[in-house]
DNA sequence: GATAAAAATGAAAATGCTTACATTTTCTTA
DNA sequence: TAAGAAAATGTAAGCATTTTCATTTTTATC
């Protein structure tokens, strides 16, 4: 079944279906109705590849994604996929892992797909660092690249992001002004945004005059699904003699292995440590209480994104970036 | 920079080219070097569109899948995105909530792409049930179509599942023979799944001669998100005098909202309280002690699923279905 | 009712690939 | 080394659209 033989039925020709098909103003009420009817009572559908080749555009956008599976990043995809689809764009996923040569192969995957555009996922790890991201200034060169949460200068590439760097150090100045003492910096990521949040952090202590302490600053290696390990990391650290009445974190994972650890210890959460977590996901509901976590506005950062794509494939003019503030949400594991 | 190109420059035709980019055999070594030289040289990238003009087929399955942002489909959908890239194969999600209107309208969307087969994900409410699922026996009109975690009974429409009933049965005579006498079943939905777990449970108090209490089969109506939610339903069934000492469920959110619970009113777990998740995912490791759940065997389940896909696609024929057996994963949440 | 302008339509080229079939080249073997 | 078989390559016909440009039809105006 294709155009010709509703060309044929309809007795038009090819041309005037497929203007019925696009929309165009150029066809009589009459003549487009009849066409309409045809294609309906035949159950007519267009082919998507003859139309791609036709328009060189297939309104699909691609989604590279280090992990489909982490919590934040399946959320920022279900944002996206919603709002890309309601502006009548499909979404091509495409989960790459952490390494760069696999981001590579997936960007050049997509590209040979001919998507309009292709959005990055949890790319936090993409820094104005030369070597590492030519990939991604090539794959300028051809379409759009869209980046979520990371913060890159080059034409052709738009960044949504959140103010890690303010919200951390809020966080912790209302951690400092609560009272606490010893805070710990529990982070996981030496990223983009990882050392971000570092620096907001380490500057809070900075502006009270508290000197920086190395072992106030600690890093989980493992992964983001081992809460477990992370509890035995700080319980590790507790053991050893470090003192601590307050830890902040750079992900919320990283605060449900710290309330673990309390819980094990019979440490009151919040009378004796306060904890905060990063990214306000469900994890923060998972503990009793609930964890105060700082939340980065994903949502409202998906729909900049697709909405500024959206802009940029229709009057291909694109702003730089958007910058979201970052906001903490208080719950039982503070008490300020 | 089309095939013709290369062609050209490599002193061959294009069907030596094509060849070439197919990996077909009938190629003499030497002339498959010199072009592929040349298609690296030039950084050429075949058209997909006109490929799949000409295949019919765009090496593209669609994932059909009601929430992207669920923790457990977030992760079928890694899984099955993964193995399918492996097999060369794109994915294009379509996350579609969970209305049926909607479902079969991203069906269709799907369809008009030309996907080689659908993918449905979390359809454990596709039932056996006629006018509900049309939609489904339609799509299966044009390709092959995979349900993850549902029973189907269709030509053209392959089904991976755990069975739900035996785990859940088990779990629960695990929990009788370690000498709980009031067990709560903790469910959330009235799905396929959901019934199918439900009746496990009730056979196993029937196989042990305890009578089923209505009191002691709670729904919780609310979102998967709401894991405050749940601990408040258990905490007004306790205060409303419900004596348990064992609560199983069928998802993990609701065991991790009974721990929270248990936490909130120090009721000691696994002492005086033990609790069974169902998923074991990371939730299961979001609480101390950490929660006993059922594994039912998503991985697994992907892979098969893909595996039998690939098989389908190229030899064209398709098994009924494949059932996986769950198993329940003991820590800390339990005594047995 | 003739003429010009506008609207509707159609013919055909273009899109970039795959592949059946025809032709040429290379390899085997007597 | 000639003949036949096998391998490699090329030609050209699809594939299902969109779109330009030419043609026809309709409408408006005097």
């Amino acid at each position: 079944m294709t155009i010709y033989d509703i060309s044929k039925k309809a007795g038009v020709s090819i041309a005037t279906v497929s203007r019925v098909l696009n929309g165009s103003s150029n066809v009589k009420p009459r003549t487009r109705k009849k066409v309409l009817d045809i294609i309906e009572q035949c159950g007519y559908k267009p082919n998507a590849f003859a139309r791609g080749l036709g328009l060189n555009s297939m309104k699909t956008v691609g989604i590279l994604c280090a992990d489909a599976s982490d919590l934040y990043l399946a959320k920022a995809i279900y944002y996206i996929e919603q709002n890309l689809r309601e502006s009548g764009y499909n979404s091509v996923l495409c989960c790459t892992g952490y390494e760069i040569p696999s981001r590579k192969k997936c960007l050049n995957l997509l590209l040979s797909q001919h998507v309009d555009s292709v959005i990055m996922v949890g790319s936090n790890f993409i820094m104005n660092n030369a070597e590492d991201n030519k990939y991604v200034v090539e794959g300028a060169a051809s379409v759009p690249i869209m980046l979520l949460n990371a913060d890159f200068d080059c034409p052709n590439v738009y960044c949504t992001l959140c103010d890690d760097y303010k919200a951390t150090q809020d966080a912790t100045e209302c951690m400092l002004d609560a009272g606490m003492k010893n805070i710990l910096y529990l982070y996981n990521s030496t990223t983009y945004s990882g050392l971000k949040k570092l620096a907001g952090f380490q500057n809070a202590l900075v502006t009270h005059d508290i000197p920086l302490k190395k072992e106030y600053q600690q890093c989980f290696s493992g992964s983001r699904e081992d809460i477990d390990g992370v509890r035995d990391f700080v319980d590790t650290l507790y053991k050893e003699g470090l003192k601590f009445d307050g830890i902040i974190t750079s992900e919320d994972f990283l605060a449900i292995g710290a309330m673990n650890f309390a819980k094990a210890n019979k440490i009151d959460v919040p009378n004796e440590l306060q904890i905060v977590g990063y990214n306000n996901s469900i994890l923060a509901h998972c503990s009793e209480p609930n964890i105060s976590s700082i939340d980065n506005r994903l949502e409202d950062m998906c729909i900049q994104l697709v909405k500024t794509l959206i802009g940029t494939l229709s009057q291909n003019e694109m702003p730089q970036k958007t910058i979201f503030s970052g906001e903490l949400i208080k719950r039982g594991s503070t008490n300020f």
